[in-house]
DNA sequence: CCCTTCATTGAAAATCATTTTCAATAGTGG
DNA sequence: CCACTATTGAAAATGATTTTCAATGAAGGG
């Protein structure tokens, strides 16, 4: 998601784009291919930013989760771990999560609007959005492994 | 899944089915519809045997999420909850989760099958389990409809 | 500008789910 | 009955997240 629409969903709702917030959006927008826990992007922020506290980093994901900024996962780690949501026409991607490294890949497609369509149809459940995680073993942990007990 | 298959996965790697363990697994027998917390399962379980600690709930439930006789899963309420395995043949459900009172429903469906060769076929990831969350408002909610905000 | 108001912040304390510790208990196999 | 080891319960510890509260700071009215 842009900047732009970032802002403009932040004054629909009336919340202010305060310098703490800015420098937590770019962490997400420089880091697009991560998936960031709150902790994470704590230390991230503090490096340029050492004053920032660790609770404005929850509080600020948390309002930007709400407005569906930031897309908040849960791959079993024990914490929530948050990405930037993709925009509003291009259907979000899923996640690879190999069980032997823990690496999480991801994989765009689309086929699963099918499914969603009927879901909807034979259950009258609305859907707006999924989330989906295929739990297995990377390429590489396929060949190096070793085993696990 | 069945009891004696439960057993068998046991015996298998050497723990022992004691009293406790017994006590946990009726509770998910007799609550099959349901997706239990630990702290759930702690008061079921409390009120014929008061004795029982959370602390071996908590060490019960892992024990069989290890041997994937439970599924342990996340609705993003802050705590894991859990639910029986299907048996190996038949697939698992999917879950829809109401954004507005919260209900999870489940939806059996084999579509993903599909999805996950395809993906396996692309990517080189081999597939052992997946998770799939539906995010949206159930019938009742989408009639009632109060708005949110 | 000055003042009031209200959202936001940082630091510290509190909360809550989960894990660990440790001594007591209880199967198992002689 | 005697080790030996797995398991348990209670309490303490941990770790992520939330709340509290006083201080800061933007926005708007005079
Ligand atoms: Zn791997
Ligand atoms: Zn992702
Ligand atoms: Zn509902
Ligand atoms: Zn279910």
């Amino acid at each position: 998601m842009r900047l732009e629409r970032i802002c403009q969903k932040m004054s629909e709702k009336d919340y202010r784009l305060t310098p703490q917030r800015q420098v937590i959006l770019k962490i997400f927008l420089d880091n697009m291919d991560r998936h960031l826990s709150a902790e994470e992007v704590y230390q991230l922020v503090k490096k340029e930013h050492p004053k920032i506290g660790l609770a404005t980093v929850y509080r600020t994901l948390d309002l930007l989760a709400e407005l569906d900024v930031l897309q908040k996962m849960n791959f079993g780690d024990g914490r929530s771990r948050y990405e930037l949501s993709s925009d509003e026409d291009t259907h979000h991607h899923h996640h690879l999560i190999c069980l032997r490294c823990q690496r999480v890949l991801e994989f765009e497609d689309d086929l699963l609007e099918e499914l969603e369509d009927s879901i909807e149809a034979r259950s009258g459940f609305k859907i707006v959005n999924h989330q989906v995680k295929f739990y297995g073993y990377c390429r590489d942990c396929q060949e190096a492994q070793t085993p696990r007990f």
